[in-house]
DNA sequence: ATTTAAACTTGACAGTGTTAAGATTAACTA
DNA sequence: TAGTTAATCTTAACACTGTCAAGTTTAAAT
């Protein structure tokens, strides 16, 4: 990381400047270029770790899902034993994340970058990883209080929780929106 | 509208123009130089109408927000009477729209276009039509159905319903999600 | 008929993604 | 250890982008 030909670890550097480009300015402004010169390197350099602009993005995103990823695991791990009341400290840390990362929102859920299905069957294959936190979770209180769901009715109940979490979380990064109540209780209220 | 200087009609031209390209090939591949050349003008002459790119993204926003309007009016409009199943058809509608027009949802929901103050007192001024349509369907089901709601309570039960209706659309246009079932006939059980 | 102002063109500049050709060097191999 | 290889990086160039300054055309206003 100096005066070295090679820098040794561009790919990383690349990302973690991305990363903090995007947080400061938005996706828009983020460019190739920039981030070379950041990473005091030259324009075409990381064109040696990526095939183009899209999958270095793409690249980013990945890092940023990880980093929501432990974000979900770590406030799970850290609320009550009981179910309920961790799908509810999931939902709250779901939106509390991106409050805290205002910028990520928009980038991680842009047209093309998660991919699901939604179809109960074969949901396991699903990679997105916020979501098999979710999935597991209900799983789970599905066998304790609510044995007996068919297939449909899980999915369905899976559906529900989710979309509440992520439309409240959209609702709230629409600009300028102001919230007069403790948002937090009004997602609690709404995952039951 | 053809070789004369003045186009005559060019701040629509380049909306139409614009909604076309973002259209069929998404909001990325959006150009100033291209829409003017597609409306037979030369690369600057957009600047006559639209102080910088930014604000003409704006102006085809709005139209799009129109568009969108409209279509969620004349669902509820052909939807029966009962107050209830009007709210269902505008959560259906809403769904519909983005999938009949992919490139939208990204494009109209993306950070920094949709304002909206969600406290109930001031909720009156909100400019998004959207928005202003459930509410007034809202209210009209809570005098109907459910007098003596707190405005509290009033509040917290739009934004439950927006939510997942916002949500179960931004979870549909996550890359290659699949539904098992009639989505019409989940969202229409998500919304009681 | 003349003026005025809006609409448009041309030319230029800085910034972008991307590629081709070549330089450097770390890692492997004989 | 010496030589080869392949990854990494640089430089130069291309086509494309948004934007502006200066000048041209023309519709509308006086």
């Amino acid at each position: 990381m100096s005066d070295k030909y090679h820098h040794g670890d561009l790919r990383n550097a690349l990302i973690e400047e991305g990363i903090k480009m995007i947080n400061s300015s938005g996706e828009q402004t983020l460019s190739l270029r920039k981030l070379a010169e950041k990473c005091g390197v030259s324009m075409a350099a990381p064109y040696a770790h990526f095939k183009n602009k899209e999958e270095m993005v793409n690249a980013i995103k990945e890092y940023v899902e990880d980093a929501f990823t432990k974000y979900l695991e770590d406030a799970v791990a850290q609320a009550e034993a009981d179910v309920e009341a961790r799908i509810v400290a999931l939902g709250i840390a779901y939106v509390t994340f991106f409050m805290e990362n205002p910028e990520y929102f928009t980038f991680l859920f842009s047209r093309g970058y998660v991919h699901l299905n939604l179809d109960f069957k074969s949901m396991d294959k699903n990679t997105f990883k916020p979501y098999q936190l979710l999935k597991d979770l209900c799983s789970q209180y599905f066998d304790e209080k609510k044995p007996g769901l068919s297939d449909y009715e899980k999915e369905l109940e899976i559906i529900h929780i989710w979309s509440s979490v992520q439309g409240v979380t959209s609702i709230i990064f629409m600009k300028n929106v102001k919230w007069s109540r403790n948002w937090k209780t009004e997602l609690s209220s709404l995952l039951r």
